[in-house]
DNA sequence: CTGAAAGCGCTTACAG
DNA sequence: CTGAAAGCGCTTACAG
């Protein structure tokens, strides 16, 4: 099963190793004969370079590497879309890496990226002691870069990031708003930028309203169903209940209407939810989702924009694109309280 | 910004390349106080084998190339979720692409899996003409292939597959038990291996129930939930209703609830709903909906697993595995009419 | 046990 | 306009 390779086509066109290369790449200084001798060889012969070869000569690629943190939160599937759809328009092509939140695995994709010569990388980075370095590093070593979503500290590489404080704070207010005093919230790890600022914007809106922060209140999980099902369960076992809870993303407010299902609680008779990331299904669940749209796919068109710019100029100055949220009033909340 | 490569380490701890290639290869040859000092210079100058030249020369990696159909819908990222907790237990990476039902992107990324030396392809295949053909070329080419979820007609290709048929038959004859006598069906194109296959089991359940197929009553759309709404409205908005709609994804099972509700109709009431895969939302929706449970992360693992086997032994006899589907009765389909 | 050399399949100055 | 040759960064027989 032997490959065929540029020699072998040349062998058969008659031709050096030069001119096939040559016609391959429309150098225009081909006779036209030749070219068309060749062309119809490498035809004949269904030969397809070999991209190895090609990039240890000349470094270069069309594949853009996308590196998010888990593939089953549609908030990044709907990013992946955004980002392929802008770089198909450039011919570009997308490869798709889970890390799943581990360290461990980022580093390993990277390095693959890296290793394959990707032109260029759109990441949802995990905080790790590294991650910053390792990506600064593989920028100098000419592969750009553009952090979507998570802002690791770094106003050195380019960024398309959510105003998650303001979204939060708004369903906090809201919530606030229909007249719950005592709101908690099953919030993912803090050591995640984006679940950082949702606390920090949830805690604000609290201390405006002038209601004391209740630490009992404040629960983190992963931000998984199962996980957060069983962390709620716990919040609504416990002592004082709470009468409202904010949900720090999508998955979690399912675990939540899961856990009080369980318990038998209604919403929003015996406790309003309000949660991160409007879904599609959002709108159909009982009772229907107050929630936090964000604009998932235009971050992800963004962000290979901004990819693609970088690779044009290298030199271009760093840009941060900060989106806002959109706060869709639905059923879960109640009504708002009259004044 | 150059790159340390095998020659500078070689030089920096005064060995040849070949002994540095050694040492990185744990080739027991080599003595031991070298072997440090090799192993110190790598560390200290950060060297990193470029893997471009590694497989040029030698042609593995420890790449699995995942090839799916639509990141957006959970049944494929459940999917991905099995094939690489498996892949990793095996020190493998996995690298997924997105395909969008799109022969084009599909072609594309077949050829980058090849050119990239993956160790091995899974993939979701849309049918197309060259696409059994391909695949087929790759596997002799020395990349094991699998298929996962649509049989393309290739018993010479390892697979998982699900018995949709029988998933179908089953909603079906569920919604004919609790006394629906006009049931529609939307489904994805038929062009699709998994839609045929239900839309069969949908026609063969209404046969055995001496119920005419009534052609008004299928409807072709594309699997996502803007689609699928719309063809379900034009479907609701015609002569005669029907009392019942088998789905035939989850995607078009959230279309479909939303184009009731745009007309009115109340379900279980006015109509019934059954539909494809079991989500994690599918018990919260308003009403709960029945659907058929896919062994979405068990898919993935065996995948996994039957790639991995054929990695280890290329002359392993063809297999396919079929597993079943499991109906969950819930709310949306009105109580069984007792005999 | 170690090094010099050939070669993987390409691209690209360099001559002509 | 075209070809011979060098070289990308490795691995691996082949000598010693």
């Amino acid at each position: 099963m032997k490959r065929i390779t540029i020699r072998d086509v040349a062998r058969a066109a008659g031709v050096s190793l030069s001119t096939v290369s040559r016609v391959l790449h429309g150098n225009p200084t081909v006779r036209p004969d030749l070219q068309e001798r060749v062309l119809e060889t490498v035809q004949r012969l269904n030969y397809q370079p070999n991209r190895m070869a090609q990039r240890l000569r000349s470094n270069a690629s069309n594949i853009i590497g996308l590196v998010i943190s888990d593939i089953e939160n549609p908030f990044f599937t709907s990013i992946v879309r955004g980002v392929e759809d802008v770089a198909y328009g450039q011919f570009m092509n997308v490869i798709l890496c889970n890390t799943d939140e581990d360290p461990l695995k980022q580093r390993r994709y990277i390095d693959i990226m890296a290793e394959e010569r990707a032109a260029g990388l759109i990441i949802a980075p995990v905080h790790e002691e590294r991650t910053l370095d390792s990506l600064l590093e593989l920028q100098k070593g000419g592969v750009p870069v553009v952090l979507v979503d998570r802002n690791i500290g770094a106003d050195q590489i380019d960024a398309v990031l959510v105003d998650n404080f303001a979204g939060a704070y708004s369903a906090t207010r809201h919530l606030i708003d229909c007249g719950r005093k005592r709101i908690a919230i099953v919030n993912g790890e803090t050591r995640i930028e984006t679940f950082a600022d949702r606390y920090e914007g949830y805690a604000r809106a609290l201390a405006d309203a002038g209601i004391p922060l209740d630490m009992k209140l404040v629960v983190e999980t992963a931000p998984r169903i199962n996980e957060s099902q069983q962390a709620t369960s716990r919040l609504l076992e416990a002592d004082h209940k709470p009468d409202a809870i904010f949900a720090g993303n999508n998955l979690i407010t399912l675990g939540v209407l899961k856990a009080a299902k369980q318990v038998n609680m209604t919403i929003p008779q015996d406790m309003a939810l309000a949660g991160f990331d409007d879904m599609p299904w959002s709108s159909e669940l009982c009772p229907s989702i107050t929630s936090v749209a964000q604009p998932t796919y235009e971050l992800g068109q963004e962000a290979a924009r901004l990819l693609i710019r970088r690779m044009k100029d290298n030199n271009a100055f760093q840009q941060t694109t900060m989106m806002q949220t959109r706060l869709i009033v639905r059923e879960s909340c109640g009504g708002l309280k009259s004044k």
